[in-house]
DNA sequence: TGTACATCAGTGAACGCGCGTTCACTGATGTAC
DNA sequence: TGTACATCAGTGAACGCGCGTTCACTGATGTAC
């Protein structure tokens, strides 16, 4: 124990490091390429690695995915919820709306929200994930609610999980028809709808 | 030519009905499993034939994708809007609501919507896709458009783009959750929000 | 402090398996005379 | 109508390739004395 007091970074302090760096080659991976595109080798390769050393890290591609899921939620929670004591709190959730469903978001896909990426193949190839989709459903949902304004037309966790699903149904869309017009009037719409509905003090 | 006139199923009727079979089988497995899922020898198989086959009728599998992608369009299409004329005119939007967010189409996967099998691939996987999204979703939205009530809080387009948003993501959302209560509550929440929109004459 | 051994993170190649696609073949249907 | 040949939808096996996973190895770091 002693020893690893004066030593730079000890083996196990790099391994720790090494353990990082992959998981965030795998969240950037995942979020470009779902789960399936999101090779073992390839993950390895952007951590400038060797496919061969991945197993000393994680037990299965599986696991990999998991960990990479929650950090990935975790990241776009705190991005979203940033700095909303600056707002009126009437606009919190109108702010919500905006940076998720922003064109920024929509092309900046290494660092946004993994949902759309993810979702259809956890409901196909892998429902093993599906206790993280729901872990991190619920805490979007959350998080959400806490903003909401008060007097809202919809009860706060019920409207909270509706523009959850209109968030990823029109991030989703927007990314799958990347480059045409109709992906920026997506955007347009879900933000007009969300915003209708997200509006304090019942009608304004 | 004379001689088809009198054979009860010729050769290339034969052929014809072959292909549709493909089709259907195609459909249904895309539905269920996705692109990369619904594997060609799966697809044949369930159409009573075996792999080899497959390139007299289609291709590549991408094709085959395309195909079947646009007759389930048209299919869903034909459901969602069937019988609308019997309902005041006030209605039908909510009408169309309840019948793509209902548990039923969240369960009844090899019927109903291909999206959210469809959506996360094509942003990925298969780019060449696109075009058909495109038309689906703009065919989707205009049929909504056409059903919407007057004094929609929304202009028509938008709202129709807006709900088609939010019916995709719910629905999506919910299959992949599905079994749990969250995924009813994500519908149920979703045809709230829809229902908030697209009532006629402004506020009621 | 110096030396001899132990550990183990990371390498690189191989293994199995599943998939899309190809291809030589076959037998029923169609054509020609 | 009957017979001999042509066509071609569908078969079944093989081909390549990519992927997740395994494994023998290596060399730098850590440990013991």
């Amino acid at each position: 124990m002693s020893y690893y007091d004066h030593t730079m970074t000890s083996k196990r302090e790099q391994k720790e490091l090494t353990h990082q760096t992959i998981l965030e080659s795998a969240a950037r991976l995942v979020r470009e390429r779902g789960i399936a595109g999101a090779r073992v080798a390839d993950v390895m390769g952007r951590a400038r690695l060797t496919v061969g050393g991945f197993y000393a890290h994680f037990g299965s591609k599986a696991e990999l995915i998991d960990e990479a899921l929650r950090r990935t939620g975790a990241k776009l929670r705190d991005t979203l919820f940033a700095r909303l004591d600056e707002k009126p709190a009437a606009d919190r959730a109108l702010v919500i709306l905006k940076r998720y469903l922003s064109p920024a978001h929509r092309d900046l896909q290494t660092e946004g929200c993994p949902l759309p990426a993810v979702v259809g193949e956890i409901a196909t190839t892998a429902p093993e994930h599906g206790a993280v989709l729901r872990g991190e459903v619920e805490a979007l949902a959350a998080g959400i609610g806490t903003h909401l304004p008060a007097g809202t037309p919809l009860q706060r966790r019920q409207l909270a999980l509706a523009l959850v699903a209109l968030m990823y149904g029109g991030l989703g869309l927007a990314r799958a028809l990347r480059g045409t017009q109709l992906s920026d009037e997506v955007l347009k719409a879900c933000r007009a709808l969300g915003a209708l509905a997200a509006r304090g003090d019942g009608r304004r």
